[in-house]
DNA sequence: TGACATTAGTGACACTTTGTTACTAATTCG
DNA sequence: CGAATTAGTAACAAAGTGTCACTAATGTCA
């Protein structure tokens, strides 16, 4: 019978494969498009997200930003990590494990390397599981953190009409909003400043462009919500 | 020069060693406490979360789950994923990127596995980086979650007091909340009923007890908040 | 040119939510 | 008994939200 203590062993680390999976969400018409790759052949799905293996001492946001770059040209507005899947659900690259990243990126219509194409998020073609559950994680929390974080503002210029800001937002939440709350609450929020710029869009009034200047603020300590819902 | 499509190649996967570092967490007191395992020696760092690579096959949950009780001696009550950490910092068992997981348990007084011990997050030992920075994530995820998540509820008996709800509230979040609007936004949630049942607890009134019992409501659709702050 | 459609922006009202104070209720301790 | 202690609630003020209706500035087109 070997002496040893019970805890702690020092454990054995195993070899496994590890994949980096990319989300590119961009807005397109009114709806959240993905960027999606012709996977090379051979499976039942011909479409996959964008994914790699991290290069030798490659942290895993540095990765995530060349994949979305090496699909989509152009490097991503906003990354964020949207956690690790590892269930035995099928990796197209048979990955033991993925680290699912989310990225965001304006309307962009540079030519796309080939074989890649944006599809609607509500006409997705089929996925390896895995993906698909990735792309599902990927959609619930930038939901769940818009107004936590300044994604709506990288999705556009510098300088933007609130009704592009609205639309964005709207974009991104999956549902209307109403403007007078919405004009009220951003004004509470001192997020932005108005320039002395109008642009006018054609048809209607013309609307002044405000610039992103969030200024400092200390996050009101508000109670409990209870926001949770036995459907979810 | 070999003929191929420029995108995509597909992958070539390497292997990398995994690690599943969990974060057990606890009331204890009126803060919370974090378990830690004394590391086998050596190193400068002489305690670290306890952590293992999964089995083969084992989900990542499972594998949490697997090392919280080695270390705790009992099941968690809740487990949540709080991303993966693949930045040059060193791991105790120089894994190349680590899962980090957050468990949640009553106080227990259940003797804990040798080597195993509690630390009030205030007053931690000295950890590897990387462990620092999951502990931080890890609290930061709780906090972000308590009300969109039942945590609370499972870190009480089946039937508990309204006070003894507020406080584990309290713990969680780590700030003081007013009993009133706490109670007020709780009757609004439909989580609880009364039973018949009241405890006296020595000195004062006695307290009704509830239970926890979610009746099914819609999610109440609210505008954009804009809770960004540019100091966070 | 002048009515109309269209988009931008605001005022005002009702209603809800929240923070706070202060109270009442039921128990133990001395 | 009365004081201390804990539970629970009423009520008010302030802030936040949903909604409607309005004004403003432009292009379109008969």
């Amino acid at each position: 019978m070997r002496e040893r203590p019970s805890h702690p062993v020092k454990p054995v680390v195993r070899k496994t494969t590890l994949a980096v999976d990319v989300v590119v969400l961009s807005p397109q018409a009114d709806t959240l498009a993905a960027l999606l790759v012709r996977t090379p052949a051979g499976g039942r799905e011909r479409w996959s997200l964008p994914w790699d293996a991290p290069l030798p001492g490659e942290g895993l946001e540095d990765a995530a930003g060349r994949i979305a770059e090496s699909a989509l040209g152009v490097t991503p507005a906003l990354l964020e990590q949207v956690g690790a899947f590892a269930d035995a659900r099928r990796h197209p690259g048979d990955a033991d494990v993925s680290v699912g990243v989310v990225a965001l990126t304006p309307h962009v219509e540079t030519a796309l390397v080939a074989g890649a194409e944006w599809f609607s998020l509500s006409a997705l073609p089929p996925l390896s599981p895995r993906h698909r559950a990735i792309v599902d994680r990927a959609v619930t929390v930038v939901r769940q953190r818009v107004d936590q974080s300044p994604a709506a503002f990288r999705l556009l210029p510098p300088t933007f009409t609130l009704s592009d800001l609205q639309a964005i937002y709207e974009i991104l939440l999956g549902r209307r909003l109403h403007k007078a709350s919405f004009r009220r609450a951003l004004q509470a929020s001192y997020l932005v400043e108005p320039t002395d710029e109008w642009r006018s869009e054609g048809r209607g009034r013309p609307a002044q462009l405000f610039r992103y200047a969030p200024r400092k603020r200390r996050g009101a300590r508000r109670g409990v919500r209870f926001d949770l819902f036995t459907d979810s």
